[in-house]
DNA sequence: ATAACTGCAAACTATTTGCGTTGTC
DNA sequence: GACAACGCAAATAGTTTGCAGTTAT
């Protein structure tokens, strides 16, 4: 169900090249480790993941090159808890469990509200389409 | 449907009793003034606004005395896409639609949701239980 | 070639904290 | 009277921005 990392690189590269933007080292390299992220990497977390290979890469231009791709709807950004941002490559649509202790978030699918009309009340006041759900709570590994 | 102020103020009064807290006006006037809010403040709109009535009142208090209460469930952050946090009295079960352009926060009911149960493979995943269901769009105001 | 992108440093915004004083219980 | 809570000022964390040099197209 999940798509490939070649898929999404394709994907990646194809967007840039439509929207104008360079394909460079710093954008690839920033988008793979997240796309390669099982975790939801804040952009200091992955700013330091990606200093082993790209040590001259500046904080900035992950914060920067994060909101460039949260624009391009490539990827989002997870609202959490937390004042740190927490971002995603852009999958199939899931929704969140946050960890009140730990503060992880664990992807979960439910199709039950993917397909849910929204109630009709709110056709009056706007547009309104990509819901999430959040759900919080304890993870396991929190209870134990 | 709604709690009258009246009833909040009395809930608010009964939990700090409980949780031996400290009834001070300056917490008595935030709580207050939190629970007549339709919109739904940050701390330093509802600064702001209380500043009118008592000009001593600190940012700094609003924010402590913010998070006490968050903390004692009396009311709750809520997640946005900005990095500045909103927050609400807790009231009836609702969730929220989110305009992208101005940022407004709506409230609305889903209790098909409310009803729902999460899906099964969550279970093993740790306790999760309050949900809300946040929803990106554009409102009515900023769509003309 | 040139406009977009980067890295650096400095600015900024939201929020938190230490401390001496004040006010509630 | 004791101790929690306040107001002040200063610190911090996360993120953004201006600028000059670099690089992809």
């Amino acid at each position: 169900m999940e798509l490939t990392l070649k898929n999404q690189l394709k994907r990646f590269e194809d967007a840039c090249r439509s929207q104008g933007l360079r394909l460079t080292p710093q954008r690839l390299e920033i988008f793979k480790k997240l796309a390669q992220a099982t975790d939801h990497p804040t952009a200091e977390k992955l700013y330091h993941r990606l200093m082993e290979r790209m040590p001259t890469l500046s904080l900035d231009t992950v914060y920067r090159t994060l909101g460039t791709f949260a624009e391009m709807g490539l990827i989002s950004k997870i609202e959490t808890i937390e004042s740190q941002a927490h971002f995603e490559v852009l999958d199939v649509q899931h929704h969140h469990l946050i960890c009140e202790q730990c503060k992880k978030i664990i992807d979960f699918e439910w199709k039950q509200v993917d397909d849910a009309t929204l109630p009709d009340e709110i056709q009056s006041l706007g547009r309104f389409e990509r819901k999430t759900v959040v759900v919080y709570g304890t993870c396991q590994e929190c209870l134990e």
